[in-house]
DNA sequence: GTGCAGAAAATCGTATACAATTCCGCCGGC
DNA sequence: GCCGGCGGAATTGTATACGATTTTCTGCAC
């Protein structure tokens, strides 16, 4: 119900109306307030954000395109559920691009970016440390922004907007695969890849880059979880 | 009409009517019957398909979505005109991705594969030697099938989908500043690639890969073209 | 002829309406 | 009791309707 008020309140915006709630929905899906699966209706889009299925059918549509949303025909839409082999290759993905993203950030950084780079990892090592659930949302979404800080920094829309589309779909993944609690990325891990690139050292900035991806990859149970709404599903 | 990349999936009416018509624009776009900048005005496009304006919205909206075509608020839908910055970080874009994905792709790459890709070699170079639109506008799109089967050969559905925007925004690029007639890639660069693959020599196919993505930026003239419609537009 | 205000036309943004499809419970047959 | 078919409700697919914004054209003053 909030969250209608706040789309209400920023109504007359630049953009058009489908891009707000996309991206108020985009939100909820990254902070994992939405599960993977669940059946987002047009009709019940439309009337929590007090619009017409107009918007809300656009606002999915667009969510689909960026692999956050699955839409079947016929059968609606649904916060995407990826499946392992859809997360491996999320994340072969990453392994491929943020290497070059990186060096690239590194040729153009300056000390501002770093600073502000700093300032995100104080961000997020004290929301590490903050109990709750809106703490626990607000670190997975911190520690996304620093790859996402990275891809801004290389200057490269491009891939900025791809690396959106993977640190989104990732935070999908973490929320259906994985295992500890530690919910997201090694924190200590992006302060070793910001004092690599200050020592200019992009060779180990770009091993600890994949090392810090393989490591969020190893705290994921990536088995097929068939329906399992069998005799296994009770006898334990 | 029977792409070996288009494989991609059934048929049967397939999905919704906004994506046939989604498709049919890109491919116009890809293969330069749309100059960049031309209007794509909903009504226009849904009489020209004989669909509603919703769908044509749709279709141009998805379009949007792949940097294909550009919104704006209120004023319409045009074909892409992307801006020289836009079209050096394109071509970022795939320098920095395409040396990764052939490496991925001559880890999986079978003895059919290679035959396959040889003969779409056969092909372009067949089209090379015609003569007419139609022949040069085949010429573009298997170019870039190239490219694009070496995506799907690396067996990652993401890098493929991200490939695909790419090579398709690299067509509108090539439209904008190419210079050469010779209107995309160096065809025989591509067959050189294919032996650096066979000879399971990696390093040297990603160099000649790089090179090749060079060599295409090489025949543009990335100079931001201002209005120019002045005296300059007369004088010749 | 030039320039500008204002109306008319065209086009987009959003809502609503209707058709098509799927989902779900009910019922009779076996 | 279980299975398959048959409505009715719910939901999506598409078209149309209407208000808002932009563009174009017209006419009058200068």
């Amino acid at each position: 119900m909030k969250s209608a008020a706040k789309a209400m309140q920023a109504e007359d915006s630049a953009e058009t109306g489908a891009q707000q709630i996309r991206d108020a929905i985009r939100e909820a899906i990254v902070e994992r307030r939405l599960s993977p699966g669940t059946k987002l209706s047009e009709s019940d889009v439309g009337n929590l954000f007090n619009v017409s299925r107009t918007l809300a059918r656009a606002a999915l549509q667009a969510l689909s395109y960026e692999g956050l949303v699955s839409v079947e025909k016929n059968r609606g839409a649904f916060v995407a559920y990826p499946s392992p082999e859809e997360a491996r290759q999320i994340f072969s993905a990453r392994r491929l691009v943020e290497p070059g993203i990186l060096r690239e950030a590194a040729a153009r950084i300056t000390a501002d970016d770093i600073s502000q780079l700093k300032q995100l990892l104080l961000e997020e090592g004290r929301l590490m440390s903050e109990r709750g659930q809106t703490a626990r949302r607000a670190e997975i979404k911190a520690s996304g922004d620093f790859h996402l800080m990275l891809a801004e920094i290389s200057g490269n829309a491009i891939m900025q907007r791809f690396m959106e589309e993977l640190v989104a779909r990732s935070s999908l993944v973490i929320a259906l695969y994985g295992q500890s609690t530690a919910s997201s990325c090694g924190h200590s891990e992006h302060g070793e890849i910001i004092s690599a690139i200050e020592s200019s050292d992009l060779d180990r900035a770009c091993r600890l880059m994949l090392h810090h991806i393989a490591h969020i990859e190893t705290d994921l149970d990536l088995r097929e979880r068939k329906s399992l709404g069998l005799k296994e599903a009770f006898e334990l």
